[in-house]
DNA sequence: ATGACTTATTTTAAGATATAAAATAAGTCA
DNA sequence: TGACTTATTTTATATCTTAAAATAAGTCAT
């Protein structure tokens, strides 16, 4: 809902700022979410009567009186409906299904064959995968409020995908139509740092923070930005692409075409490099990222000078890419994520700091904080299915009166 | 207004969607308004009503009849209330006085002593500036609806102003008091590019475009960017500055003590810079930078190979650093202003959109386009009022019935 | 237990707004 | 001049919010 223009409007739009107030505050009493919404409350008393029939909202308990009547806690029902959030890695994919308190209800996750990545294949694992979670977990597919996808790519917004990683090279597949053939459920689907963006920004490092950054660190970078409280898109839902801003003009070559990216630096095969150029060995092509990197992190941490050497100059990098981002976009919070940013992040915590400082200007480095991620592993299939909460949160129909009596 | 929860916050709300429409597309009839608002004729009579008895509105004609009863078109009234805007540069202060129709009825331009910028200084001058400018159009101070100033700094929310320019150094001074206690009018101070965005977006090159920055290339370069309408700020306003941007690591120093900022390299000095380390010539420091540019861009004209070389090279730097804005922002435009912008802005145009197009992602990049700005030398003094006339626009106060008879 | 007091929630009465439909206004055109 | 067309205003009805009054459901001292 855009404006309320109408009376009506103002039910629907009292309705969605309870959901949302409970949502990230619950529980709370009545008079709780009057005094935090200036409702009056009467009107509090409607709005949420309304909801509690309607089985949106639950009572919880009471609040130990102090010499007054208590106070009726009041929550989302959990299972009013659930969400399912889909990551879908360049590697991987892995789904899993939660209740409408974000608790994870059943997870999957499917290896993925090298040879395997057309749209069909991925359209038909998140389908069957989807019917699976809801098998094992005993929940009726009629519950579930929608499916969110992360994808590591670009999505526009009419749900075209294109993926640039290697072995994929999808260039706007209509993947959102492909799914929507196959799958009876609301389907919403977007870039995996967006999406993961939103829950660290709703519900993880960044609770409450308006304005905030969320990098994403594995073997591609990527970022997704909360500007006013929700995700910042762009002109074409394709905002956010730190991973190929240029620090060097004529810097490393990176696999985006171009030559220094932040990604061909600090992205982990540009660690790696760096490590093997330092070293002097050549890079083996097929060698496990992971494992690399925690090695390095191992070495940093027992003092190992080349490793000192790589982490200070990927720190070097980043903090330059993300002066870059700060200058631009002023954020109250930078939230480091991803595998290799969880592995790395601690180490290289100061000195990046250190030269966002020194790169940032000062009006916006002074209140600048940097924090870890809080949804490791999770953080994408939790973002994914925070997309659906967010339409869940906004979805007026669901706040409708379906049929009114009395 | 945040979220209308009341009944006369709906009226409110309409009276704004409804000065909003017709301050962009004026004039328009009754039927058109309900027709672009959704609102219902008779509202529209109803809001357009107490407009116009407030005299905020105004009847302008009829529209010729097709067959049935003529359109009676409405306007703002060009003379409710008039905006100041003050153009606060390194070498010039400009004030310019403009009706609501954003007609320029008076302006004045002091020269500024290179030993007077003291905060005071500046306070006396505008104050002064605008009882004169008050006085020789024969306008009223109380028929001044504000006064909006672009400096060329950063301005905190608190109205704090920090200047970094030489002969300048304020830091965090609380300019917004001291005007206030001089002026007997609201104020509003931001940065200039943000102002001159503000401009270019609402009625200059960007009309009607949600998404867009603009970029201001002078002596020094600052930038102002639009997203979803409105001026992106940040967490402490000083989000856009991507003069301080960087391109290279280890690139030429920049006066904010940091290196390979884009100003570096194409902001004024840093392009006869540029200029001179070809040609040979140590550079002389008092030079007049515009002049210089001007006949640089002659050269260029005339085919001169170090004139088109150093222009190139320009749009290389602008190009890569546009990119990386591009990038993270996805917008749908890019205005090119500011004194030096406007100069060169022809000459390098194609060279800029190649480079563009060569550093910037796929998707960020085809739909973009890049346009010089409308304002010319009015952008900022033009944007400074935008800011008074944004207040306006959202002003409740104004658009509340302050006596109701009958 | 009882009455006084306290706090939470619901009910009620009044005021404001929007819309749809009907009425009116102000033209064109043959 | 009358039929027709389009714009605007008026009217009747349904909602909504709030403030104030009424109820509900406790605590606490006696």
């Amino acid at each position: 809902m855009k404006s309320p223009k109408h009376t009506v409007d103002i039910r629907l739009q009292n309705k969605q700022i309870v959901m949302r107030l409970l949502c990230f505050h619950e529980p709370m009493s009545r008079m709780e979410i009057s005094q935090d919404t200036t409702l009056s409350p009467g009107t509090v008393t409607n709005v949420t009567g309304e909801l509690l029939q309607e089985g949106i909202l639950a009572k919880t308990g009471l609040v130990e009186s102090v010499g007054g009547r208590p106070r009726t806690l009041l929550t989302i029902s959990p299972n009013y409906g659930y969400l399912i959030g889909v990551d879908l890695g360049e590697t991987h994919i892995q789904l899993e299904l939660f209740n409408l308190a974000r608790q994870k209800l059943g997870a999957i996750r499917y290896g993925i064959a090298e040879s395997g990545n057309t749209p069909d294949y991925y359209v038909e694992q998140i389908s069957s995968g989807l019917k699976e979670l809801a098998s094992s977990t005993g929940i009726k597919e009629e519950a579930i409020l929608g499916i969110g996808i992360g994808v590591p790519g670009v999505v526009e917004h009419n749900g075209y995908v294109s993926i640039a990683a290697p072995m994929w090279n999808w260039q706007r597949v209509e993947f959102l139509n492909m799914l929507e053939a196959k799958i009876n459920l609301p389907v919403y689907i977007d870039n995996g740092a967006k999406a993961m963006a939103l829950a660290e920004s709703w519900f993880g490092a960044g609770r409450g923070v308006e304005d905030m950054a969320v990098i994403l660190l594995g073997t591609g970078i990527g970022a997704g930005i909360i500007t006013k409280g929700s995700l910042y898109r762009g002109a074409t839902n394709s905002a956010g692409e730190w991973g190929h801003t240029k620090i060097e003009l004529n810097g490393r070559p990176c696999r985006c075409g171009s030559q220094g990216c932040v990604e061909a630096y600090a992205g982990a095969p540009g660690i790696i490099s760096s490590l093997k150029t330092l070293s002097g060995e050549s890079a083996k092509q097929d060698e496990d990222q992971i494992v690399t990197i925690k090695n390095l992190v191992e070495a940093y941490r027992a003092g190992d000078s080349s490793a000192v050497q790589v982490l200070h100059a990927t720190a070097h990098y980043l903090g330059a890419g993300l002066a870059n981002l700060v200058n631009l976009f002023n954020p109250e919070l930078v939230v480091i994520g991803g595998w290799a940013g969880l592995l790395i992040g601690e180490a290289i915590m100061d000195e990046l700091k250190k030269y966002v400082a020194q790169y940032a200007l000062a009006p916006s480095a002074a209140h600048l904080k940097i924090d870890l991620c809080q949804f490791g592993q999770d953080a994408i299939c939790m973002g994914a299915a925070c997309l659906v909460l967010e339409e869940f949160l906004s979805a007026n129909k669901k706040f409708m009166r379906q049929s009114v009596e009395g």
